[in-house]
DNA sequence: GCCAACGTTGGC
DNA sequence: GCCAACGTTGGC
């Protein structure tokens, strides 16, 4: 059982959009490091949803894995935005999994409150040029997070 | 809108 | 295999 944080952007996809579907596959990743973590989750990890590129980016909720590693479709769309003519059906570069909504924080855990709490110094999220959609989370980090949500 | 940081591409 | 050019990410 592990935890993740899983990035994405309000204007696309948001905790709410999340709440109100219940579960999602979670599509578009194409960068490999970030594949690579999906492949190595499980169903019943837990992760942070987090919201980039908007107003106060933070962590906004909490979702679960509810599906393991499978190819992501629309990477052999052309009309999709994340359509890669690279991928092929019979040999797909690119997987999605499917995740489901557990809980949307009251407010966001900006990221200048994760950034001024010392104990999470260490975290990939706040390392300097960090761009990866998906990262890993510690235990620790988890549990400190979670009491800055209240 | 700006721009630093990063990943990918492709010529050589 | 190197590395310049390019596209993207994402905070500010």
């Amino acid at each position: 059982m592990a935890y993740w944080l899983m990035k994405s952007e309000p204007n696309a996809y948001s905790i709410v959009d999340l709440k109100r579907d219940k579960k999602i596959y979670w599509d578009g990743v194409r960068n490999y490091q970030a594949r690579n973590f999906m492949r190595s989750m499980q169903v019943g990890d837990q992760a942070f949803f987090y919201h980039s590129n908007c107003k106060v980016p933070g962590i906004a909720g909490m979702i679960k894995i509810v599906k393991m590693a499978y190819p992501d479709h629309t990477a052999f769309d052309p009309d999709d935005p994340h359509y890669d003519p690279k991928s092929k059906a019979d040999n797909p570069r690119w997987e999605m999994v499917d995740v489901a909504f557990v809980r949307a924080f009251p407010e966001v855990v900006s990221l200048a409150q994760l950034r001024e709490t010392a104990s999470l110094e260490k975290m990939q999220i706040l390392r300097k040029g960090n761009r990866l959609s998906i990262t890993p989370v510690t235990p620790e980090e988890w549990d400190i997070i979670l009491k800055l949500a209240k």
